[in-house]
DNA sequence: AAGATGTTCAACCGCGGGCCC
DNA sequence: TGGGCCCGCGGTTGAACATCT
């Protein structure tokens, strides 16, 4: 235990009444009535006044992850998962820069999905997740699927179609995929040719083609067009009310992502950029594509 | 049905930076 | 300038839940 923590502790005496673990209703229910007539910040002058015994940083915590009213709940949805992928590939660990540019998830939520999802991922994959590698793998496999997901989430009737597209490997796939699906590998669930997997990962990461979308070269923010982090958050307490987070339900608008400032449409991000017309083939990689086999990503890890 | 194993995520910890006196 | 305090960040832990055998 370090000094600060003694420091944020304060005395003994007060250490030893200090409660740890899970919140209950009631504490919950104490913080946010403190906030709603007080706000927020100085956070061990906050635990105090509230009558809370907790340290200012659990009540810190707990009020900017789990009660703070603008906090998405549920799924990350594709265009988020995309998002963290990008930025995460640009700034590394830094989960509160990250954070700032998905409206309503909090670092904590973005730092566990990089962990369990995204880490499992290049675990199972036998690649070092920080490695120029699985960076690689995620922008030309993983990216590309999201968009796909996204585009079956906005255009349910294509599914069919995009899920049977057989990624390069036929003239049969080209000729029948539409535009925006041809080169997107397929969906079918099978387990993960691993060791081609690691191959081709190997060989991307050596590959820098001007005409890869998911190059080094390319910058997906182009197509993201990032948008600055939201100046202030809704007041929850107007007229006197508060939503309590319930569960998934505390936020009933599941469609509103929260990216509004986003362009992540999938059609026109694909047509913009020319997605479908990518050839892997000239770019060196078509070997690749034809050792894949379906699936190299878990669609369910999404 | 029950124990083992895996996964998720809320909460904690340690550290460093900024501010104030 | 140095020390104390507060705050926020990133890493880690462990309880609860889910899935597997």
């Amino acid at each position: 235990m370090s000094t600060n923590t003694k420091r944020d502790l304060g005395s003994n005496e007060e250490e030893s009444e200090l409660r740890r673990g899970p919140w209950t209703l009631e504490e919950d229910s104490l913080l946010i009535h403190y906030i709603a007539r007080h706000g927020e910040g100085r956070w061990n002058m906050l635990a105090k006044s509230a009558g809370l015994k907790r340290t200012g940083k659990s009540c810190r915590l707990r009020w900017l992850n789990y009660l703070k009213p603008d906090i998405k709940r549920g799924n990350l949805t594709p265009q988020e998962q995309l998002l963290i992928l990008e930025l995460h590939s640009k700034w590394g660990n830094r989960w509160s820069k990250i954070a700032q540019h998905l409206p309503g998830r909090t670092d904590n939520e973005i730092k566990n999905y990089w962990r369990t999802r995204v880490q499992k991922q290049a675990r199972q994959l036998n690649i070092e997740s920080g490695s120029k590698r699985f960076i690689d793998a995620v922008k030309c496999f993983w990216m590309p699927r999201l968009l796909q997901k996204m585009e079956q989430d906005t255009y349910p009737s294509s599914c069919s179609s995009m899920t049977n597209i057989n990624f390069g490997n036929s003239a049969e796939a080209s000729s029948s995929s539409t535009k925006t699906s041809s080169n997107i590998p397929s969906l079918s669930p099978s387990s993960p040719p691993q060791r081609e997997f690691i191959d081709a990962a190997n060989h991307f990461s050596t590959m820098s083609s001007p005409s890869n979308p998911f190059s080094d070269s390319f910058q997906f923010s182009q197509l993201l067009e990032i948008s600055e982090p939201p100046k202030s958050t809704p007041n929850v307490f107007e007229n006197n009310v508060y939503s309590y987070p319930i569960q998934d339900s505390y936020y009933a608008d599941t469609n509103n992502y929260g990216m509004e400032g986003l362009n992540l449409d999938p059609m026109s991000i694909m047509e913009t950029y020319d997605i479908p017309q990518f050839d892997f083939q000239t770019a060196g990689s078509g070997w690749m594509l034809d050792n894949m086999g379906d699936t190299l990503w878990n669609m369910d890890a999404m």
